[in-house]
DNA sequence: CAGAAAGTGTTATTTTAGTAACAAAACTGC
DNA sequence: GCAGTTTTGTTACTAAAATAACACTTTCTG
C-alpha cells in the first residue's frame, strides 16, 4: 500500500471518528479523489471501515462484534435478557441510588431508566458507562481500575472503598449461574469481589438473569440465593427462599 | 400511533439492539410489513431510528452528537490534533507505561500506538478508554469516580493513590490553553488534580496541543511550561525553556 | 352504522448506489 | 528513460433504493 493511500485511511478513520457517517461523496472530496477510488479504499479496508448505501462508517460501527469483546455472546438470549429488565425496571425509583453490574444483561436495564429520573447509577464496566452517559438525568459514578476485555469491566482494590462512602439504594445484579444449593455464581474473580462488596452494602438487591442462567455453575461464587430479596428472569420476579 | 405500529417500533428497536443494522427487507420480513411501512415507521420516528442507503439502524449510533458532549466541539482543529498527535507518537515506546489525557487531541494518539506495542496506559476519560480497548496489546488502567459530561472524564480522590503505585514512563497531557508566563490551563478543576499529580509521577511529560490554544488562559491552572520536556503542536516539537 | 381519518400495500417512476471495463496517470526497478 | 506494474479516473451499465400516487383496509368518531 502506497504513502498516500495509507495516509487516506487515516484521514477516513480520524473523520469518521468525528462524524460517524460520511459519504461517499463528501469523503471524495474531503481527500481530494474520486468516489471509485473512495470505494476501493473501503474495500481494501474491511477491518477499518464499511460501505453501506453509499455512505461509509467505521467497521467496528456496523459489525456486530462491536466495542468489547464480549459482544461475541452478546446476542443469545438477548430477547428473554430485555424482558429480564423489564421486570427490573419496576425497582428503579427516582432520586435514587443504583448499582448495575457487568455484562451484557444489564445493558437493557440502563435503556429503561426513564428519561426524568434523577438517578446516581454505580458501574464498573466500559459498556455500562457508556450507555448511561446518553441517559439526561443520571448521575455515573465509576469505578476504575484494571481493564478486563472478556467482560469489559475493571478491578481494583482502591475503587471497592468509593462503595463504602456511597449509600447505594437498590443493586442490580447479574450472573452467569444460577443454582438453588451453590447460589449465583460468575466466570471472573474480579467481577466476584466487586458483586460480593455491593451485595454487603445495598439496601435491596436483585438478581437479573435469564432463564438459560438456571442450574449452571461457574468458577467464582459471589452469593447465596437468600442475599437477594428476588431472582427476576424474562418470566418474572421470584422471591428467594429465605426471603 | 396504533398499538400495532407501537409494537413494529419496539420490535425494531429491540433488533437493533442485537444487531447493530438490520436491511430494510429483513425488517419488512421479521415484522411481517411491506418495506414501504417500515419505511414509514422508520420515518415517523426519527430520534429511535434511522435509515441509511437501505439499511435501518438506530438513530443514536449515526447522530454526530453521540455519546458524550464534548462531540460538540470536537471536530475543531481535528487535523492540527491529529498532526500534533504524530509526532507525539515518537515518544511512544514498547513495554512502557504511558498516560494519555482526557480530551479530544489525544484520541488521535490513541489510534497512533502500533499495534504490536505491548503498552499499559493510564486514562481518566470514556472516550480515551474506548479507544484504547481497539488496540489488541493494550493494558488499559482507568481511574474512576464521578463523571462529567463535559471532558467526559472522571474525578474521584481514591484513584490517585492508583497513579502513586505505578510507574509512569510518559505522561501525554493536553490543555485548553497555554501561556509562556502562566503555564498549561483547562477549563475543570477536577481535570487539573489529575494532572497535577500525574505531572509529579511521571518521568517524561509532554504538552500536546493544536497551536489554537497558544496564548489562551482558562480557569484552572496545573503547570507551568518547565514542567514539561516539550510542547508538542501541529508544527513540531518545542523544547521549553526550562529544559 | 356511516363517514372521515389514519394506516397499509401495490405499482410505477425517479433517483441513487454498486459494478465492470478500460484508459490515463503515477510509481517501480532496472 | 523505459517496460511493467499499480493506482486512479472515466464511462457505461446494472441493481437497488427513495419517492409518489393511488387503491384498499382498518380504526376512530359521532
Amino acid at each position: 500500500m502506497t504513502l498516500r493511500k495509507a495516509k487516506r485511511i487515516f484521514t477516513l478513520v480520524s473523520a469518521l471518528s468525528e462524524r460517524r457517517v460520511l459519504h461517499l461523496r463528501d469523503a471524495a472530496e474531503l481527500l481530494g479523489v474520486s468516489e471509485m477510488t473512495v470505494r476501493r479504499d473501503v474495500a481494501d479496508h474491511p477491518g477499518q471501515l464499511a460501505s453501506l448505501g453509499g455512505h461509509i462508517m467505521a467497521a467496528k460501527q456496523i459489525e456486530g462484534e462491536a466495542p468489547y469483546e464480549l459482544a461475541k455472546a452478546a446476542d443469545s438470549h438477548a430477547s428473554a435478557k430485555r424482558d429480564a429488565c423489564m421486570h427490573a425496571a419496576a425497582h428503579i425509583r427516582p432520586d435514587e441510588t443504583i448499582f448495575i453490574d457487568c455484562g451484557t444483561t444489564l445493558i437493557h436495564l440502563v435503556d429503561l431508566i426513564p428519561d426524568n429520573y434523577q438517578i446516581t447509577a454505580i458501574c464498573y464496566a466500559l459498556n455500562v458507562a457508556d450507555r448511561l452517559t446518553r441517559k439526561p438525568n443520571v448521575t455515573i459514578v465509576m469505578l476504575g481500575g484494571l481493564y478486563h476485555p472478556a467482560s469489559a469491566s475493571f478491578s481494583g482494590n482502591y475503587d471497592l472503598d468509593v462503595l463504602t462512602s456511597m449509600g447505594i439504594n437498590v443493586a442490580f445484579l447479574s450472573a452467569s449461574g444460577v443454582d438453588a444449593e451453590r447460589g449465583a455464581t460468575c466466570e471472573h474473580f474480579h467481577e466476584a469481589q466487586v458483586k460480593r462488596k455491593v451485595i454487603s452494602l445495598a439496601r435491596e438487591c436483585y438478581l437479573v438473569v435469564d432463564s438459560s442462567k438456571i442450574g449452571k455453575l461457574k468458577r467464582a461464587s459471589f452469593a447465596p440465593m437468600g442475599a437477594f430479596k428476588s431472582m427476576i428472569t424474562e418470566h418474572g420476579e421470584t422471591l428467594t427462599t429465605e426471603g
